[in-house]
DNA sequence: CATTAAGCGAGACGGTACGTCCCGTCTTGTC
DNA sequence: GACAAGACGGGACGTACCGTCTCGCTTAATG
């Protein structure tokens, strides 16, 4: 499926064929209700029901928006049972959430802690930019916009995408934060909450401007920001 | 929070019965589908029925969410016939909407540019935590957590509050800003861009910490992050 | 208004203006309820206005049906408030039963025995053919069509048009086909029942055919209908 | 009335329970939208959901007549969601004609032409009573009464009820009433026109007489309106 | 000749039922 | 036992009319 760069030719467009497709996903671990531990006997989970069904949520997400988004839809356009759905999923909030996690799993990854390679503030602006490009794009950006905006309406959601993921999100990124500000040529050691503190900072304008849609914030800006939070840690 | 004089009971508890009652509102604009200016014969709105409905509205969203909220819900509760909520209101988020400008007409005021007194950092100061006061309040933080919450799913939505009420909110501030920063003892003008940028820098912590369900921030935050802008402006 | 034979030109045709028109109708005794015996002070009843919803309830019967026969409809038709017409008739029914009086006696008419011409075989005849064409012509047979089908699902119906126009319809009737045998060259006295069984003999047919949506009869079946049932008479 | 053994204790009564039940239903051919020809796999059609609607509708005309009978009335009534009626039948009166075509099989049915015995005047003699019966029992004849009415009021039903039931029930009774009058003894061949307005004539005073609200015929009436047509015939 | 009580156009109101959409569960038969 | 198909009980939708009820205006007869 290959890695990094690349404009990740799969979901970007519309033709809704060859994304997300078996060959390529089958790589990744199986978000969610997964393949799972087959035990007894009897037919195992149809992995191209299951592609199906995250794709077809997807597409109609973008072209219906959330509330024109129904699991009848779904089935419909995946070419699948409702009760194939309701077996794995919970609610059409748990499908969008595997498409998130499979989505974030690839566009908001570290560089590597590779041999020899320390960790540097330029991952973070990296990182930063990358970020910032997540939430504007289609379907990644309006899935988490939807989850975000459908956790304000619903407890379950709320406890889904919060404690499930946005947490994980920030502790793993706290923890690479830390590491980029403990280079040689910086202050030494940083501790977990100024960390936190200083991700919240740059990461707050981006939800923000996203969320009360104004206009996103330019790359510039975004640069201008980390400097001057960086310069700000360095005054002490 | 409450900085006014004025005795507010109505509002803040449950027992939903004397709340946005009559002669209180009476004062206020009536905003939204309103009065109006009855210019044919015949009768008028039933003002009693459009407080029952807005009261109804705001007690179901605190007791049962956003999704719990029902057209059908609101008429029983507030003892009308759907048809006349249909005939005032589009939806149940243009209920919502018309509580959440009421709420802030009166929670996120400014105070008077009396005579004399010319405004200053420390209105500026009680703003932001009569601000963020608001947004923990229920029912009022509640409708507008919803709100932003709906507006993410939902494009008629997201038109309502952002070009409906922040745009002009955020115009207001803007504009309350530069003249708390353009005290005597000051550095003088301010222009606007400059002011919408460090009004956003205030809000957007807010916003954040109340969309994704962190603690909130608590007022010594707040106060240390105004300083630090301030001294940073002044800086230069 | 101008007697017999004539067209009837007021509600033949759908122009709707100029049916019913007051000059013509302010002769007829106004069936239903009436320009009434006005005691106290203030306006009469608006002639114009029962006019008009009477010709409205025609047209839209003959447009619609009687199922979209909608009392909101007949007043926006009509240019008058609802008001009105509920001050005045009960439901869509007493509208329908008043035009249909108006147009039965016009349609039904006997002819006057007058002086010297005593009634005749031939009085019946004629009245047997009219009332054929009664029942196919519009608006007027669609109107007793309509009753007759309503009263079939509505008891208030069903009182309003056997009580208070088909029994006594038949009583007359039958009282004048009694004359009609009672000629000279006939065999002397009817009794009553004798009569209202050849009438019912008669008349069965008709109804018959149109509520069953049959052909109609044609004029010359009822001549021969009506020399059968003459010469069994006169047979014993 | 009741020509043939089986106990039908069914429907006779009002008690509502026990009637139209599976068993002995799933004898008749289930009339109207049926248990169907099932090509694809999926669920079957609910017997008990078809027979609980048919059984409530014939309860709640006599109850509350047909104006009174609502779909939201049937499926409380039986049970049921509403998407189950519509799922089946397009209207009340769908629902009703199933119950006359039902209830008309059974009450309307001709002895069995079976071996040897040759249809004879008796037959049609028997038949008379038994149509005569039929309009005017419950719940059969009201069933009947109601779609007659309304068909006066609605194409639909008018088309519903005439071409396919009335048309249908004509032309088989014409034919049956050829049988009875090709009997050795009568006047051999009759053609079909003639039987038809035999039959016309004699049916006519039946629904004048139910659809006028005037007292029903009694059987000595019908036996002797039968004579005189037969006699009427034999003269010529 | 003003008073005053109705009639009237307009239309808001509390209601009932409509017919539709989708929910989540279930049943049936196939693979 | 997973799956496609889809019927089922349920709940809410937004609409159409019902019949009742103000409104403010107009229009006579009466005091």
């Amino acid at each position: 499926m290959s890695a990094e760069p690349g404009p990740r030719p799969r979901r970007s467009g519309r033709p809704a064929e060859a994304r997300k497709d078996p060959s390529a996903i089958a790589a990744t671990r199986p978000a969610g209700p997964t393949a799972a531990e087959q035990t007894s006997s009897g037919p195992r989970r149809n992995e191209a029901a299951r592609l199906a069904v995250l794709n077809a949520a997807d597409d109609l997400l973008v072209e219906r928006g959330f509330e024109g988004l129904t699991i009848e839809g779904i089935a419909a356009r995946a070419g699948v049972a409702k009760q194939t759905i309701y077996r794995w999923w919970k609610s059409k909030v748990d499908i969008l959430y595997d498409n998130l996690v499979l989505d974030a799993e690839e566009a908001l990854r570290w560089p590597e802690p590779a041999e020899g390679a320390d960790p540097s503030v330029a991952d973070l602006r990296d990182y930063l930019h990358r970020f910032a490009a997540f939430l504007g794009e289609a379907p990644a950006g309006r899935v988490l916009q939807a989850l975000l905006g459908h956790a304000q309406l619903d407890a379950r959601t709320a406890g889904l995408l919060h404690d499930g993921f946005l947490r994980e999100l920030r502790a793993r990124d706290t923890e690479r934060v830390r590491a980029c500000l403990a280079e040689p040529d910086q202050r030494g050691e940083v501790d977990a909450d100024e960390a936190a503190a200083l991700l919240d900072d740059l990461l707050a304008p981006l939800y923000y401007r996203a969320l009360l849609a104004l206009a996103p914030a330019d790359p510039a800006e975004l640069d201008r920001r980390l400097d001057r939070a960086l310069r700000a840690r360095a005054a002490g």
